[in-house]
RNA sequence: GGCGGCAUGGCGGAAUGGCAGACGCACCGCACUCAAAAUGCGGCGGGAAACCGUGUCGGUUCAAGUCCGACUGCCGCUACCA
């Protein structure tokens, strides 16, 4: 007997159909069950359609979530837009259209091209950040956020994209310049809305001890926080009642400090500017240094420059010796206190500076070479020298004795210093969440009441962005002048929008109850859900969204909104898929790989098998074209094992151990994201099957149970066809029993000096000592040792004997 | 400069310190075919062989791709963070 041939195109709408008709992968609330939260990076629906690199993520989680209901486990495997941001915004300038409408045509088309993949997702729980009835709960959380004091204007110095005409967060420059337009970026003082993210900074990296990230993640996120263990210490100046206070990781190396620095926006500057000799001289220094770009600054960073400060010098306390007080860029006005202490022997940038403009160098720190050749910064192995009450400590030693006497003296304390910085969160443009404040002359900033949500983003005529750097929201009038629901007064709303990373850093909470109007979710559906006990993204996310999204759900938890502090249990992190060539995937290089132009050719259960199979899940991989045939090669030779099926029900005998040690690879291996080992074993187990010649009914059940979470379509019709009964997703997972593990006898390699000889069946259970006692008897090891004399013998039970001969 | 990762056939990659190269791709041979495709079967690191082979050099071990030390080369993140 013969089966029509495989024939996806056919099979895999079929089944589509099928899984929406009987709601098959909606999660239920209430419920009994035990909840499983499976999360991926809902997609920018951008213009371009799905990329292969969506799948890669969906797949991987689709696989989980399918074994988690054959588990019994009430999964919750949501999808939505992370639809405000500017391509869309951009495209809708440039063509007329209002961005909503190019939003919907967007997602249209990505949902499509995600169901032809068959992903589990429950559709039901779409949510899109666009969306009013979405976005007023973005809003509502700003709101809260600047009730208590975590939302502040504040005038600062901005990253500015000339291009987009936008400003920045820092996250959003790489190398100088603008990440999505890549033109350099230039610096411009604005007033913006921060969100203190700082606040959280002691929390953020405490929670990572309480989840299961992998680790490059965590490295990641605790080197962004930047947590870093030190001192301020007062310096007094040669002014009266005044200190210059400085903050330094190294307090043990106080008595080398030979000059000071501060950053050229430090306020000591126009605060002396009469007492300041060369005044001329600094501000030309500091104006020249506001002009330089932070891409300058960086690429300047090898060779110092500075200007000594005429006037006044500091007094180092320890010693009393005065010493002079520079203005370089080196230091920054944004981190610690904007001013240092050089310690030239022991910090390779106070080296550099002060062999630049010969300034002392003393050594404090004994164990390196002669300081005037080479800076020393070591602090594991050197004793303190030249340091008074220090000398003869360690680093760790002196640096506790040095505190403890700054402190008692009241010059100085310990303290702890991050390397994170607020959060930049206002956008001037239009695809964006308005901020619901207005701005009164008599009131200050006022946030609208929470019944006046959401404010609706008002269609506007032009969306271009202004040369004044205002948003477009700015010009429109009627919007922007309102009363201010305070005192009355004219009022002026807030113009500028938030950025993408508002929507997205909060949207897992909003898929537990999607279509709730009076709470962003409700606390039941949040207690039972949260947190997300899976959440797999790209690592290009690790200090961004995974960052900002974690502190606004502690910030929730805080407020009593979710009882889980951390969203995200369990982090994992897909390598890129790379085009044939090697190369990232782009446009411009021409390798682009279209997964609709894949799915047509060989079948969306192959297209996602290959996605699984091509490496290693964490790795970055070429695609390879014929390797993608070649899983649909595989899923030809599955189907046509329904050609050699016979009608026994049990899985026989002598497949018994193959299948059990199927079902415990397989299992095993998706759960560690091994998948391409785990797809490995199945084509094993195929090729095994048609080296016999015949399937049983029993042994082709199982197989399709295993392999329906990579390839589920082809599956299901299968299992269908062949009236296996019950659909299969609502099937058990199966489970192997130790006892088929292995088989009577077990083939070891025989080693004469660790190098393999021979092979050799033995019992399975055959221990140490057994095997200890009678293999050297063996006919076939007593012609390998040849009469020479045994000096040592190993026995790895089941898997090797090894004798050491002389 | 700092932190992290990686290095295995022609290619993607397997391998709790225990038989290196599973599985797949590509390629070669054979069968089927008038022929090709598809499919099936077989081969496929180097070497005539002894043997040699997991980026380089050392070390630990009965045994090292795997552990340790030094180095080289790629990749990612970060970057004057005091």
């Amino acid at each position: 007997m013969s089966v029509m041939p495989y024939n996806p195109a056919e099979i895999e709408p079929k089944w589509q159909r099928i899984w929406e008709d009987q709601h098959a992968f909606e999660a239920e609330f209430p419920s009994d069950k035990k909840k499983y939260y499976c999360l991926i990076e809902f997609p920018y629906p951008s213009g371009q359609g799905l990329h292969v690199g969506h799948p890669r993520s969906n797949t991987a989680l689709d696989i989980i979530a399918r074994k988690r209901r054959m588990e019994g486990y009430n999964v919750l495997y949501p999808i939505g837009w992370d639809a405000f941001g500017l391509p869309t915004e951009n495209y809708a300038i440039k063509n007329h259209i209002h961005p909503s409408i190019v939003t919907k045509e967007n997602v249209d088309h990505f949902r499509s091209q995600l169901k032809k993949l068959g992903f589990s997702f429950d559709y039901t729980r779409e949510v899109n950040t666009t969306d009013p009835e979405y976005y007023r709960w973005t809003q509502w959380i700003f709101l809260k956020l600047f009730e208590k004091g975590l939302a502040y204007k504040s005038e600062m110095p901005i990253n500015w994209c000339p291009s987009c005409k936008c400003g920045l967060a820092n996250e959003e420059v790489v190398d100088g310049k603008c990440e999505r337009c890549g033109t350099e970026v230039t610096r411009r003082v604005k007033s913006q809305w921060m969100l203190k993210i700082t606040a959280y900074a002691e929390k953020l990296l405490d929670g990572l001890d309480h989840v299961d990230f992998i680790e490059r993640v965590k490295v990641q996120q605790r080197n962004w926080i930047g947590r870093s263990e030190g001192a301020e210490v007062l310096f007094a100046l040669t002014l009266p009642n005044e200190t210059l206070k400085v903050y330094t990781t190294r307090p043990d190396t106080l008595f080398g400090a030979t000059y000071m620095v501060i950053s050229p926006e430090h306020p000591l500057i126009e605060k002396y500017k009469d007492q300041i000799t060369n005044y001329a001289d600094v501000a030309a220094y500091r104006d020249a240094a506001a002009k330089k770009s932070e891409f300058e600054r960086t690429e300047l960073a090898k060779d110092k420059t500075g200007v000594q400060i005429e006037g006044f010098r500091a007094i180092n306390p320890v010693n009393g010796k005065e010493i002079p007080v520079w203005v370089s860029d080196y230091v920054l006005m944004t981190y610690g206190t904007g001013a240092i202490m050089a310690v030239p022997a022991h910090d390779q940038r106070d080296w550099d500076f002060a062999k630049k403009f010969h300034l002392p160098i003393i050594e404090v720190v004994a164990g390196g070479k002669n300081v005037q050749e080479e800076c020393f910064p070591d602090v594991a192995t050197g004793k303190l020298v030249n340091s008074d009450f220090l000398n003869g400590l360690s680093v760790a030693e002196a640096k506790k004795a040095i505190i403890d006497w700054l402190t008692e003296k009241g010059i100085g304390e310990r303290k702890v210093n991050f390397k994170l910085r607020d959060w930049v969160f206002s956008r001037q443009r239009y695809w964006g969440e308005p901020i619901p404040i207005i701005h009164c002359p008599c009131c200050g900033a006022v946030p609208l009441k929470e019944e006046d949500l959401p404010l609706l983003l008002p269609d506007v005529e032009a969306y271009e962005p202004t040369d004044s750097g205002e948003s477009p929201l700015s010009r429109m009038t009627d919007w922007v002048n309102v009363k201010c629901p305070r005192c009355g007064a004219d009022a002026k709303r807030e113009t500028d929008t938030m950025p993408q990373w508002a929507g997205s850093s909060w949207y897992f909470m909003r898929y537990c109850d999607p279509h709730n109007r009076n709470a962003l979710a409700s606390k039941e559906a949040l207690d039972y859900f949260m947190p997300v006990d899976w959440y797999n993204g790209g690592m290009e996310h690790t200090t961004l969204h995974l960052l900002y999204s974690r502190f606004w759900h502690l910030f929730l938890h805080d407020l009593g909104v979710v009882s889980a502090p951390e969203p995200y249990q369990k982090r994992t992190s897909h390598g890129m898929i790379l085009g044939e060539n090697g190369e990232k995937m782009s446009k411009s290089r021409g390798n682009v790989i279209n997964p609709d132009d894949t799915v047509a050719e060989i079948g969306a259960d192959a297209f996602r098998m290959y996605e699984m199979f091509m490496g290693a899940f964490d790795q970055a991989i070429p695609w390879s074209t014929s390797g993608a045939r070649g899983c649909r090669k595989f899923l030809d030779r599955v189907w046509r094992l329904q050609d050699i099926l016979t009608d026994e029900e049990a899985i026989s005998q002598d497949m018994m151990v193959p299948f059990h040690q199927t079902i415990k690879k397989v299992s095993e291996d998706y759960e560690a994201m091994k998948f391409n080992t785990a797809i490995a074993q199945m084509m094993t187990l195929v090729n095994q099957i048609n080296t016999k010649g015949s399937i049983t009914k029993g042994e082709l059940r199982m197989l399709l149970l295993l392999l329906s979470p990579v390839s589920p379509h082809i599956c299901e019709e299968m299992w269908a066809q062949n009236g296996f009964g019950a659909p299969l997703h609502h099937q058990p997972w199966p489970t192997w029993d130790d006892n088929y593990l292995t088989e009577d006898l077990t083939e070891i390699a025989v080693q004469i000096n660790g190098k393999v000889k021979a092979k050799l069946m033995v019992p399975t259970g055959m221990t140490r000592e057994e095997g200890l006692a009678e293999l050297p008897n063996r006919e076939e090891v007593v012609k390998l040792v040849a009469g020479r004399e045994i000096v040592k013998a190993v026995y790895v039970p089941g898997r090797l004997f090894n004798l050491v001969v002389k």
